[in-house]
DNA sequence: GATGTAATAGCAATACTTTGCAGATGCCAT
DNA sequence: ATGGCATCTGCAAAGTATTGCTATTACATC
């Protein structure tokens, strides 16, 4: 099955409906390969859809996080970075001295996510994590 | 020595200045005994300091943040809630469900700063994490 | 104590995000 | 194919956060 069904059913099962700006959006976010910024998404869906509201977008945006489609992240920036949870989940370390970005791979969270189901019957979403601190270079000085 | 002091000291020797706006908006910050958002903090500065500017709050706040003297955390809501580090540094679970938030010992991320920096080389700053999930109440349903 | 310099405050403008509402639309059950 | 109803959209407005700029201020050095 497609991509775009896939999404559809996700939505539906949710309980939520499917409509054209909704598939417009996710396909773009989906598409983007990387992080987008919600004016990035909105900027793009509109030279298909011309009146698609920012509102729409934002909406839109922070239901595919509930659905776990997609990560909302602050890299730093004044804007909210979203991104599609693919196959490859993982995470970002991000230099505050530098502002350089290098992904983590997921293995590193799965201890703590097992520790906090033991621990607290918390079942922890580690989709995305933006770990902030410093490099190596940035470090040194 | 006095929190005071050390504040300002820790404010110097980062190369920033020491002023009343700062003072103020920090020791509101220290005394609130969990997490504030920014227009609390200048609801309450303007009381001591009739005109604290709003871009003086946010800007000391990040400011603060830089410096490891406070976190700045988005709990789900809106606005953004800033918290004092004190002796005692801690995590949240925040569920997604019913927005329930708990306290989480700072040992569970003990030895992923430990992975991250001998795997990386990087230095996470693990002074504050929002971890959002579903608590074991929401997830039964 | 005076001086120079870099950092900060306040203001205003802007940008980003959320919310309330009324009408429109998707979708399930006929 | 149709109807009912909950959800969704676009708009307008409000709320939240950031930025550029100039005057001011802290403070290290003299």
């Amino acid at each position: 099955m497609s991509c775009e069904v896939n999404t559809a059913t996700t939505l539906r099962e949710a309980g939520q409906k499917v409509t054209p700006q909704r598939m417009i959006i996710l396909s773009i976010l989906r598409h983007a390969n990387g992080h987008v910024t919600a004016s990035q998404v909105l900027t793009e869906a509109r030279q298909t859809y011309p009146y698609v509201d920012a509102s729409t977008v934002y909406r839109t945006l922070a239901a595919a996080k509930d659905l776990h489609l997609a990560t909302e992240t602050n890299l730093g920036h004044s804007e909210n970075q979203f991104e599609w949870v693919g196959r490859d989940r993982h995470h970002h370390m991000i230099c505050r001295g530098c502002g350089f970005v290098a992904s983590l791979d997921n293995g590193y969270l799965d201890g703590l996510a097992a520790a906090l189901l033991q621990d607290h019957a918390f079942q922890a979403d580690l989709d995305h994590f933006a770990l902030f601190g410093l490099c190596d270079g940035c470090r040194r000085q």
